[in-house]
DNA sequence: TGTACATCAGTGAACGCGCGTTCACTGATGTAC
DNA sequence: TGTACATCAGTGAACGCGCGTTCACTGATGTAC
């Protein structure tokens, strides 16, 4: 009887039903095809009733945020874990191709999480941990190279911005479609190349 | 009698005033603040008038980024210029340099011609050689750094790949304030950074 | 040199749109006695 | 165990907004004769 089962007048879980909603819509449509409207309409609830959990629309979008970054800190963490044991400059690689992976399959969330629309942290403390959380992976895997005695003369902080840059460069040059073919794969294999070149600068420090 | 001039009919060079005062509007309040009826007010025009001189927003947004793709040029142009005649290295140092300082200096125009905005490119000739040109001066200057001897192992493609991601990403980190204190010479501060160690790198190959 | 007329750059009013947000309200829930 | 009542999650209608775009029009310009 589902289909002819009456709407119960309370949800039950709006909130989150509005949140799995906006990731879903991110994610199809980008950060401007959200409304709050259109979430309340997948919901299947009034246009007002977003406003008992969120106070207004920007309140919502950094708890999307803060999801998004939750993915992506889960995608760093599996392959950190699955190269744990590997020498530590695979791991660093291998950080790095699965960062570009994530921006090029997952472009609007990616875009949501780094873009403008999220900055000026400091407040939503759901939002900064997951982004703590998800930048703690690269400079932990650095600090673990120059314990095997690679790269030592630049402090972790130097390596972990040289890194960084260069594949948060990677991908949002993928991203945007400024060079590749628009393949996942494209992007994948310049995150290999630009990851082998950088592995040669740190084993000739 | 200037203030008292009656404003003549015909505007004269509204398509010119359309694009300076769109310039102007996303460098003020970025491209998601450029309205065809706030540049008709601001050029004293009614709101249909831009339509005689663009088929619709799109086309004049594509026409602005071809601008903000001069102007990214220009600066470019005017190092590789500068530097004519120091070795290579520095030259493709400073160019790096000078990509980063555009990026933090003019962030919305910035956004404009690297954003979603602009791509699947081909249409707009003017568009397009605007950012061929912008995009020649780190291969040429890449190319000529292995006339001197240089990174010769590697192909000017994975050259400027390289490069390219490497300022990218600094320039683009920076702008989001993802790292740094929102600073602009903080960001030239790492773009040196970034570009010396990338230098050893070309040395070391 | 003067004039008819085609051309084109403007006007201003209107269209429909979807949006974020507010408001007074109502229906369901759970707790104190 | 039953009941009164506070609390809270919803409703639905409305607000004002600025937007892109279209339309029938009008005023200025320049060209052919």
């Amino acid at each position: 009887m589902k289909s002819a089962m009456a709407a119960p007048y309370h949800h039950g879980s709006l909130r989150e039903a509005l949140l799995d909603a906006a990731v879903d819509l991110v994610v199809e449509r980008g950060i401007e095809g959200v409304s709050l409207r259109e979430l309340a309409r997948q919901a299947g609830v009034s246009s007002a009733a977003p406003y008992r959990h969120f106070p207004d629309k920007d309140a919502l979008l950094r708890a999307v945020a803060a999801r998004g970054y939750q993915r992506f800190d889960q995608a760093l963490a599996g392959v950190a874990e699955a190269y744990g044991s590997a020498p530590a400059l695979e791991r660093v690689q291998r950080l790095g191709i699965a960062y570009v992976c994530f921006a090029v399959g997952q472009p609007n969330l990616f875009r949501l999480i780094f873009g403008p629309a999220v900055q000026g942290g400091g407040l939503d403390a759901e939002l900064d941990e997951a982004r703590h959380r998800a930048a703690s992976h690269l400079p932990r895997a650095l600090a673990e190279l120059q314990a095997e005695g690679i790269a030592t003369s630049s402090s972790i902080h130097e390596l972990t911005e040289l890194a960084w840059a260069l594949v948060h460069g990677v991908a949002t040059l993928y991203l945007d479609g400024l060079v590749g073919d628009g393949q996942p794969e494209s992007a994948e294999r310049a995150a290999e190349r630009v990851t082998r070149q950088l592995a040669a600068l740190f084993r000739a420090e």
